[in-house]
DNA sequence: ACAATGACCGTCG
DNA sequence: GCGACGGCCATTG
């Protein structure tokens, strides 16, 4: 495993409840400004304990393959409130470290 | 080294 | 709001 990927597990871990992060947000703390797509890649192996469904794309669509819809299901389950559209509310649950 | 691909992002029409 | 284009970074054949 590399660093980026134990920084992006370490701060995946750190969300809080009711919170949620862009792959792109995720990227910038870890000093790639641009390289979401590796966070993307880190998400994409999903460790149970991690809370992936709390990472989704910067506009707030729900992203995740097949999945999505079961991350989507989470976050309402978690208290993340959705925007028509399918859309996380990020304006209000948009978390920086 | 090159081209293609991807759980992305921002801009433009 | 949506689709197209370009850019960034890492992986793979």
């Amino acid at each position: 495993m590399n660093d980026f990927f134990e920084q992006v597990y370490a701060i995946v871990g750190k969300i809080p409840y009711g919170k949620v992060v862009s792959y792109g947000e995720i990227s910038w703390m870890l000093g790639r400004p641009r390289s979401a797509r590796e966070v993307g890649r880190a998400m994409r192996f999903c460790p149970e304990k991690l809370p992936c469904h709390r990472v989704v794309r910067a506009d707030g669509s729900i992203t995740g393959d097949s999945h999505a819809e079961v991350r989507k299901i989470l976050l309402e389950n978690e208290g993340i409130t959705f925007l028509p559209g399918g859309r996380v509310d990020m304006k209000t649950h948009r978390w920086s470290g």
